[in-house]
DNA sequence: GGTAAAACCAGGAATGCCCTGGGTAACCCG
DNA sequence: CGGGTTACCCAGGGCATTCCTGGTTTTACC
């Protein structure tokens, strides 16, 4: 049977190529891809794979929440980030997020397969790039929580702006998600309400901002 | 001897896995990999490579300056442009500074391919994804002037563009201009035709990357 | 097992958006 | 000077969306 893996990464091209060398990898086998966040997860919830390699900037679902939704609902299944971004915001949230490893890109091949068979044996796996990140977080605990999107919004919160901020519709977002246009009515409402933004324009930039969406179209 | 390449990538992992395919490839060869623009005129310099695969995003030095500087120094050396950004200004910044062929990274690992050995035999290659844009460019404006927010939009919708990314309803925006709101609605659909835009959030992106408003709310 | 928070949905009034169509002033050019 | 072009201005009406108030179910947590 060997390692099960599903990789998430918008690059085609990077997914392509590391599924390739992992496949030649003893014990290691590459079950899917998938190209955004929700299709991960719906992946997962089909295949329950071992491990899920994860990008976090993804379009329609980021990668920190698409790791949240799995973690919650797949116990067995691990979630090991793979992203550009390193930064202590990044990190920390992936690892609340419930992600049982953290890899930057900028490392090289061995230490994502080293990666993978740490989870796979039950081990978390911060790479040493980025460890004294999670340090510096934990010793400089700020002790009020900052107003950053992870803190004062909701998944759902989240994940709507995120597509408001990728230029759906509020119909569109309701046949995205499955829910009444209603419900996204309410969610928005909330967030716009929760972080004291009154434009959809405003609320892209926050978003930009948060990282829950990248400025080019 | 074969088609011999430069890979110049600041993800190390994506260099690795890509340098890896194409040496399974027949009659491809990478030669070097670099993780920033400087190194890659450098490598390229000393190894005379026929390819350097290079990125956009780079420190140090980025790759359209790169690109540059190879072209200039090595007129046998073509450049591939491999990124993530695949705008209209991305693409005909590099084909100005002298790329040969345009990918972008969320195309798959047979394309890159096909661009190399296209380059190779001396033709340039264009994705498929990007041609659109590319010709769009060539046809509606000309060659040497850009179509950025300046010159494709008159003033006035430049100025209702700029007001509703900082996230002004229409009424607000009819009041501040002393216009009819009709004449704000009129405004905002003649402009949205022609940037080929269909939301708000699309638009305060659009701005964002003209440079006529900016992230911080 | 009770409480709270999150997520879900509906109805109706108000608002805003989109499309069609029309009008004026300025400008260039043969 | 007449004709074409462009920017700018505005109205009406149909349609979609938003806003507000309400309520139910689900989940998490003592």
């Amino acid at each position: 049977m060997g390692i099960r893996i599903l990789i998430a990464d918008d690059h085609k091209i990077l997914r392509e190529a590391i599924t390739s060398l992992l496949n030649n990898e003893i014990g290691i086998s590459v079950v899917a891809e998938a190209g955004d966040g929700r299709t991960a997860v719906q992946l997962a919830r089909e295949l329950q794979p071992d491990i899920v390699v994860m990008d976090i900037i993804m379009p329609n679902l980021n990668g920190i929440e698409a790791t949240r939704q799995i973690v919650r609902e797949l116990p067995h299944t691990k979630v090991l980030m793979l992203s550009e971004q390193s930064d202590r915001r990044c990190v920390c949230e992936a690892l609340r997020a419930g992600a049982a490893g953290f890899v930057p890109k900028r490392c090289g091949f061995d230490e994502l397969v080293t990666a993978i068979r740490n989870l796979a044996a039950n081990h978390t796996y911060l790479s040493s790039e980025i460890t004294g990140a999670v340090v510096d977080e934990y010793i400089h605990r700020r002790p009020d929580q900052d107003n950053s999107a992870y803190s004062v919004l909701t998944g759902r919160e989240r994940e709507v702006l995120q597509l408001i901020a990728e230029g759906m519709s509020t119909k569109k977002i309701a046949k995205e998600l499955h829910l009444s246009v209603k419900t996204i009515e309410w969610h928005r409402s909330q967030l716009m309400k929760k972080v004291h933004l009154k434009s959809v324009a405003e609320l892209v930039k926050y978003a930009i901002s948060e990282g829950l969406t990248c400025v080019s179209v």
